[in-house]
DNA sequence: GATGAATGAGGATTCATTCAT
DNA sequence: AATGAATGAATCCTCATTCAT
């Protein structure tokens, strides 16, 4: 299901997407220290010497990966947002990002890894990718109906909502153990989104009047 | 607001409670890969050679650090559970939780790159910690009067839960910088912990009838 | 006396050559765990890390030497064997044999140090260089006239020949300071070839029939 | 077969015999270099500190090693030079001699790992174990008819014996694998003893006239 | 006499990188 | 664009040794 590779590149350089897309599972895994060079040009059959000519080091290459990587899911968003509201956009959205998200399922991981570490691509990190996605996100909560939150809770509610989509594929390895089954697969992606869908709507929803019945 | 050692009451070592501190805090930052014995060593105050009278490799270091950082949580776990059920218990558990982690908040930025990696301590990490945690969390939400999600969501319902609190801390150095507050400060750690309570709330309640058709 | 370098005339890597030199020397000397990979690289003048550019380690770098050592000699066997056998064969095929260990003095001594460890090359030693080289002197030794030792006392007889042969170059360094004189001088190597050849020919003709009964 | 242990110390220091039975077991094997004190240690149930306690250093414990595995055989010659010279003494000696290293069979791999290296304790163990060996078999050489070889021969006629009877039992772990046969048992040993019983006899005896019958 | 803890020096090996080819 | 060879710095870990207990 993961998509083959994403080349992307002009032609007479299909190595360069071939180490893009080595590094960019590698990264994802281990984190930007756990990967060594000759790791990454066994994976992209090349010899270590020659992964120099196509970036200037490793952290060029991290940042080529984070890059590649972030860009389609911002560029996802801003087409999202340019939609009509209906009814039912919510789930669309939720949808179309899950959907994103199981075919680059390394995304999350990288984010993660990085914002563990506080080292320091995060800053760039946050700038670049994140701060655009949670504007992105405030517009799309503020469009909503909304209530039992405050509008002092959106930062709040932003969070929960990246918490949520990032950390299924980032913890998916762990809890497809726990849970024994395979959180990645596409039945358990649509229930994840059918959960998501449900989740969201009670976010934004009024609150009920207490607890019990 | 992080305790400054946990010493484990051991007479005869404070230098390992010393060590255990310091991977504890280096391996939450950058992961297993990314922390080397060099600076767990200074960090402790001690020469590399001389953690080895203490632990025999970095392996077992860092086996050493999970566990001492998962076992109070999960006696946490079971001291909430065998409490009554009263109709705020929920918000207590919560609170709970919050208040455990965010004096120890390396433990969930070492599960995520745990989880990331895929690695070998993955299936320690989720039968030893993970599994019983979620075993609690089952039986907390089963007493719980539920509605509106399908006994087929427990997990998804327990997984959620896991992304919401463990991101949190594991999130803040990024979306600290995002939102340009300090996530783990006392009065952003109580704001979340309300939202917690209410998001768990909704989650359990009755679905509300408006947005469905 | 002993040659210079072997160089394999592998004509891309002069290195090779000098670092399977260098260890070669170092290796017989003092044995598999007494010599550094950094004294090899100094004596081969490159740097240790340079090494693992032509052997995959330590361990791979000494089976290398073995192999090169080893080699030659069994040729000589070969071509040894396939002679006529005249009335001065024995001499001449000690003779050759001498004047071979006495440019390779190294291999007796990696051999010896082998042979004590009982190590985990033992083996391999045993069935690829040292059983071939007894198969050869045991059609040898059947090939010569032979009196006054039973069948049954070839094999002590083939151990005594490779005692004499290896022993001498192996205990060179200690024997040379008992004698106060350089038992690997051509001098002296001459005279120890005429040695053999005599008592291999007591050792192969009829007894005295003096001091048995 | 191998004694048990040559405590051969006073009262209330076992662990100086434990440790010196340890220590000329794995030196024996490997080498000065091959082991390390912690090896040591553990064969001798001690801690490193604690060899400290009985020798000053890794040095002086080898030379420890050395000197109680060289006395008694040098007591052994000194013995055997009294003697009576009968028409079989050559025999006595020899089984003398082979019977006392059957029991030390450490002794001749400790000569023979100094003799290849070169080292530092070799003009040591020339001066105080070899040389007076060499002078006793000197002497008795001496004494025995002798013809066929030259006086000038008698230094190369000693290396021999030293080369046949120490090689076989440094050698034995080699050969007994290329043999297929535990060159180190009862029976091996027997006929080895009369093996060289006759070779020596053939070594001082009248030359035969010719090669050929 | 025995040991746990500490250490500087060194063990083999890998690191990311460079450069001539 | 690709690579074999080279390297200084760093990797984890072991070395023999010391010392307070």
């Amino acid at each position: 299901m993961p998509r083959p590779a994403l080349s992307e590149t002009g032609p007479g350089s299909a190595s360069r997407g071939r180490i893009l897309d080595a590094a960019e599972a590698l990264f994802a895994r281990r984190g930007f220290s756990g990967v060594g060079m000759r790791e990454i040009a066994q994976a992209s059959e090349l010899t270590p010497a020659s992964l120099y000519n196509h970036f200037p080091g490793k952290e060029a290459l991290y940042e080529a990966v984070l890059e590649r990587g972030a860009t389609p899911l911002l560029q996802l968003l801003e087409g999202l947002a340019s939609r009509e509201l209906g009814p039912d956009s919510i789930d669309d959205i939720v949808a179309a990002i899950m959907e994103h998200l199981s075919q680059r399922p390394h995304l999350p991981r990288l984010v993660f890894h990085e914002a563990c570490s506080g080292g320091e691509h995060l800053s760039q990190l946050a700038r670049r990718w994140i701060r655009p996605l949670v504007a992105q996100a405030e517009r799309e909560f503020k469009r909503a109906p909304r209530s039992g939150f405050s509008e002092r809770d959106v930062p709040a509610l932003i969070a929960a909502w990246i918490h949520l989509v990032f950390g299924h594929f980032a913890m998916a390895p762990l809890l497809s153990e726990v849970f024994e089954e395979d959180l990645l697969s596409p039945e358990a992606l649509e229930r994840e989104t059918r959960f998501l869908c449900e989740l969201i709507r009670r976010m934004v929803a009024s609150p009920p009047a207490s607890t019990g019945p």
